[in-house]
DNA sequence: GCTGCCATAAACAGTG
DNA sequence: CCACTGTTTATGGCAG
């Protein structure tokens, strides 16, 4: 039987208010953009005999992290900024349910930061790798930046360390690839 | 009730 | 040899 059965599994409020770890159907639609990075990436990988200094983490973006980005993923703080921010022109419908999984519209990182995040390891790798500059980020990064957005990470078991390197070698989304190759101006 | 998805844990292999 | 990374398998729970 469950030999480790943690006290607050999914202590998370299932409630509908933030169904965010549910329905990952954008996910998949990354899926699709991973398809077009798969022949992108075969193109200029040519079988490196080069020395993986450090494996980086490529994902293809999509407008899926455009109205992340316009959102205020810069700090994954509220969107809704009070300061009227150039909010997305987002469809009337306000009662419509955001499809993006990783909406953080409702997350309040004061409050929520010690609490575990309502995104699933799939969310939190995908904004930590589209915060990136290049759209990569080495797995120390992602731990990193992980931590540094959701320090309820800081306090909690080391599991989830494992859980994010699982999530990058499960979700097709994400493609690991070699550090340099694509990183000129490299001494 | 079944299926699908996600979370977590553990084992294992490869490399620096 | 150790630590880190990357992959894979197993298990449990929840939602649709």
């Amino acid at each position: 039987m469950g030999p480790t059965m943690p006290p607050s599994k999914k202590a998370q409020s299932p409630s509908s208010g933030l169904g965010a770890t549910r329905g990952l159907s954008p996910l998949y639609r990354e899926a699709e953009a991973a398809d077009l990075s798969l022949s992108l990436s075969a193109s200029f990988s040519k079988a490196e005999d080069e020395e993986l200094t450090s494996l980086s983490w490529l994902h293809e973006s999509t407008d899926l992290l455009n109205s992340f980005s316009h959102s205020g993923l810069r700090s994954v703080s509220p969107l809704q900024d009070p300061d009227g921010h150039p909010l997305p022109p987002h469809s009337p419908s306000s009662s419509s349910p955001s499809p993006d999984p990783c909406d953080s519209s409702q997350y309040d990182l004061a409050t929520g930061a010690n609490r575990k995040p309502p995104y699933s390891f799939s969310c939190l790798i995908f904004m930590a790798i589209e915060d990136a500059p290049s759209k990569r980020l080495p797995v120390k990064d992602i731990y990193g930046w992980i931590l540094e957005h959701f320090p309820y990470f800081a306090s909690a078991p080391t599991g989830w360390k494992n859980s994010v390197r699982h999530n990058l070698s499960l979700n097709k989304c994400f493609k690991k690839v070699d550090k340099d190759r694509s990183q000129p101006g490299h001494p």
